[in-house]
DNA sequence: CCAAACATTGGAGTAGACTATAGGCCTAAC
DNA sequence: GTTAGGCCTATAGTCTACTCCAATGTTTGG
């Protein structure tokens, strides 16, 4: 046993089971295991995978993106070393690049809520524009 | 004058003069002041503002959301101090998910990248799934 | 002055990422 | 054993965020 459905790494990952299904229809998630009367069987192992897609999906990766970065594992067999190490640094810095932005925007808004009294008062200086200007 | 007309807002934007006319359709840019023939004039804070927008989108927020965002500029005479600080402190809050998961991944990376000799060898340990593992 | 480049509106079309529906088989509970 | 609910395939529909006309008016360089 060990085995999930489909609806079941449904309901782990907050992922639809058709969602599931385009997912591997679009290659993210590889053919799983079936049971003898057609039904998707899953393992622990693909929880994480889906757990990824959703992150990375979340900060804005396109599923083109994610596969990518999937791939590091899936052509593991087949790619060189080199190979891998390329995307990975091609990744590394747009991931970077996402970071600084919202590291800084993370400091615009915390020098609003700083600044915002919470009360009823207009709230003129709370523009995360100009936060973002310093 | 000092005035940008819509090209020009693109070009300085990396963004197409139809994007620009869609955002304003959307309520994310404020409709500009036109020349007496109807050309929309943009100013310096337009530039700004459209470069959050890109930057934004490029985190993963969705327009909607980027409007919340600029809502915080936009309703700054009409909303009070405690309605910003709300909004705010959700975004912190969402902005701050998406910076552990970025700075998780990013490590996960470098790991692919420092292990990776680059060379003709199988990429066996070169998996983002295992390195996010840790 | 006139062609080329740029702007306008309105509306249609597209890509990416789901989401829903139809029709039918499987399974678990009563 | 039957029925509600889960799963199957295949296909169609939806939503977001653009992107691309077409027809027309404006500005600018030679």
């Amino acid at each position: 046993m060990g085995y999930l459905k489909i609806g079941e790494l449904a309901s782990q990952t907050g992922t639809s089971a058709e969602t599931l299904r385009y997912y591997e229809s679009e290659g993210l998630l590889p053919e799983p295991r079936r049971s003898d009367t057609g039904y998707r069987l899953y393992t622990p192992l693909d929880v994480r995978r889906v757990h990824f897609v959703r992150r990375a999906r979340g900060m804005g990766f396109s599923l083109k993106e994610v596969s990518e970065l999937l791939s590091l594992q899936v052509e593991k067999e087949a790619a060189t070393c080199g190979e891998v190490k390329l995307i990975a640094e091609q990744k590394l810095v747009s991931i970077s690049e996402k970071l600084a932005e919202l590291t800084k925007m993370k400091a615009a808004l915390q020098q609003i809520t700083d600044a915002c009294t919470g009360g009823e008062e207009s709230a003129v200086h709370c523009s995360i524009l100009n936060a973002l200007a310093r």
